[in-house]
DNA sequence: AACAAGAACGTATTCGTATGCGTGTTGTCC
DNA sequence: GGACAACACGCATACGAATACGTTCTTGTT
């Protein structure tokens, strides 16, 4: 039995304290039914009298489990600046809930692929496993992502959720937001929609929306025109140039949906200068529902993204990797939200 | 001596491979003098082939050390959205960077005060220290403050930097931001410069930056008016009602210097609505650089915060702190950025 | 009454690394 | 040539909790 109860108590203060041994109190504290009521409580009054907390790195080394998981960024872009993309804080905060609400501690890192996340943070015990939360060009990083299969990692990540996936995926229902956004401007009266963003499969997740959009566009007997889809990265410049590129065409148009706000915020500066007004002329619907898509002139139609679910759902889903239970790739519908960049 | 290199590899696998002894291992990998260098290449060398990596939790409890340090955000606000401060999160890329350079983890949380930061995090051992971001009322939080001095947690917090501060504190240079705000605009030829924001102690950042600004008016001859100071906390309402006030006071002014970007924003909406113009009626000057501050009509000049340098150095004195090194308040200069909104 | 089963613990060991202390070997200087 | 220091390691153990495996009482069963 330990003896005198030194600075910080251990395990072994509280045995002594209580005449018990230190296992008991380390089953007491875990709730396990092996210890009797009379016992724990005892137990637990003393525990929380020293003001004990168990520690973190003797309990993990010993059980293996570290109750932590890691949240990785990872995007090309980003010159060297700290400009974190605004939908991935959002992530950021309803991750954090997640996990908070399930006990589990996060760790962070905006570091680049080039390292080794495998070795630096499940190798090494310090999480139990990784989110992977990124934007751009996916194809990039199905290598790396191969090779944290090789490896055993235990991952999630966010995107585009497809059946040949590489590890579990947890993603908005991109297909159906586009249906939503299609379904939403023809029964506006618009017939001719211009699709702003990437539609290729090196960022698929805008491949989805710009199918969705040509799924309802068809089934309304209405012929998708590839002339109307101008390429675009999410950020206003992009999305003003391609508007201006639509314009210049020449090819008719009455209404935009944008792949990402800052997109369609891009394109609604183009369409303004360029003498349109929308939504008169041309209807326009976003994505993301980002703060400051209400505060445009006029207020911007927009997809919302349910990012609370999504953070539960990717906590979720990782635990349930880790704890080898059956893991499947999981969609969350999004939400339409209109305001009156859309409605004449 | 360890035996069959079997699947996580530990040092035991690399001393025998080696032919030498565990600690030898761990001696040489972490580049002790006492080791020789053909020996330690030898190790180094077998460590890379097999993929080892250094147990986390094994290092950090016979050590003591975790080498990991906790960010905790708190604002009073946020209903229970994930609507993060854009000022903060900018400050987390910063803080992150500092300590992916000195191979520190990062843990994370939102979590509100009426947990106990001390028992959860330093404790348990989970990090070494902590560091808070806040904002809002500070007086609030002084008990909390208290408390974790009482417990020796090493902890660091951003914000107004004053003799009297309870821990160690880094924090912009705000009353010389207001100097450099003041100084500007007197140039410009503005006499009257109305500062919105709160000015008493339970914002003691924004009270500092009216603080420079009466400075130097002062300096200049000019006496500063109470009645062209008009509270507002960092919203764009609240700015937008400020300036409202402002206006139905029927006090003279020239100038606006706003505490934060968001009461500038609002507060130019507000003039332009009245009817007045800026810059040519009334000069503003804003405080943040936030994304968008570029993007106003008439763009906004304002006051940059070295957010690069405050990571580092937040993380450096949280260092300091937990190595027993002298630890001393620092502030950081601010940078004033020139645009439209201030010049004639 | 004898025995099985379970409750409620204790004992010994384990997780993987870091560190205090001791030891053999070499070199060197007077 | 002997003494002493520096070097390069090994041995034993500590870090603090979790767990496999017994052991001791109860209690119930037939």
């Amino acid at each position: 039995m330990g003896r005198k109860p030194s600075s910080k108590p251990t395990s072994f203060d509280i045995a002594y304290l209580a005449g018990v041994s230190q296992p008991t109190v380390s089953r007491a504290l875990r709730g396990s039914r092996s210890v009797s009521l009379a016992t724990r409580e005892r137990i637990e009054a003393i525990a929380r009298e020293l003001n004990y907390s168990v520690d973190k790195n003797a309990s993990s080394l010993r059980s293996q489990r570290s109750n932590t998981i890691a949240l990785l960024f990872f995007e090309e872009q980003t010159p060297d600046e700290s400009k974190i993309n605004p939908f991935f804080l959002a992530m950021l905060g309803s991750i954090t809930r997640s996990c908070a609400n399930r006990g589990l501690d996060l760790l962070i890192s905006f570091q680049k692929m080039e390292d080794d996340w495998h070795v630096r943070y499940q190798d090494s015990h310090r999480a139990d496993g990784l989110i992977l939360l990124g934007y751009g060009d996916y194809t990039l990083y199905e290598k790396r992502l191969t090779e944290l299969v090789g490896h055993e990692t235990h991952f999630v990540r966010w995107g585009s959720v497809r059946a040949d996936n590489i590890g579990a995926t947890v993603g908005s229902d991109n297909v159906g937001a586009g249906r939503l956004a299609g379904e939403h401007l023809i029964a506006q009266g618009r017939r001719r929609i211009a699709f702003l963003g990437q539609a290729d499969d090196h960022y698929p997740e805008f491949a989805d929306r710009y199918r969705g959009l040509c799924d309802v566009l068809t089934e309304a007997g209405i012929a998708a025109d590839p002339a109307l889809q101008i390429n675009a990265i999410s950020y206003e410049d992009a999305g003003q140039r391609a508007a201006e590129q639509l314009l210049a065409s020449g090819a008719a148009f009455d209404a935009i949906f944008a792949a990402s706000d800052l997109i369609a915020i891009g394109a609604l500066r183009a369409l303004t200068t360029a003498g349109r007004t929308v939504p008169d002329d041309i209807a326009i619907v976003g994505f993301d529902d980002q703060p400051g898509a209400s505060m445009t002139n006029p207020p911007l139609t927009t997809l919302s993204q349910d990012l609370k679910g999504a953070g539960e759902l990717l906590v979720e889903t990782l635990l349930a990797q880790i704890e080898d239970r059956p893991v499947s790739n999981r969609t969350i519908p999004a939400r339409l939200i209109v305001r009156k960049s859309s409605c004449r």
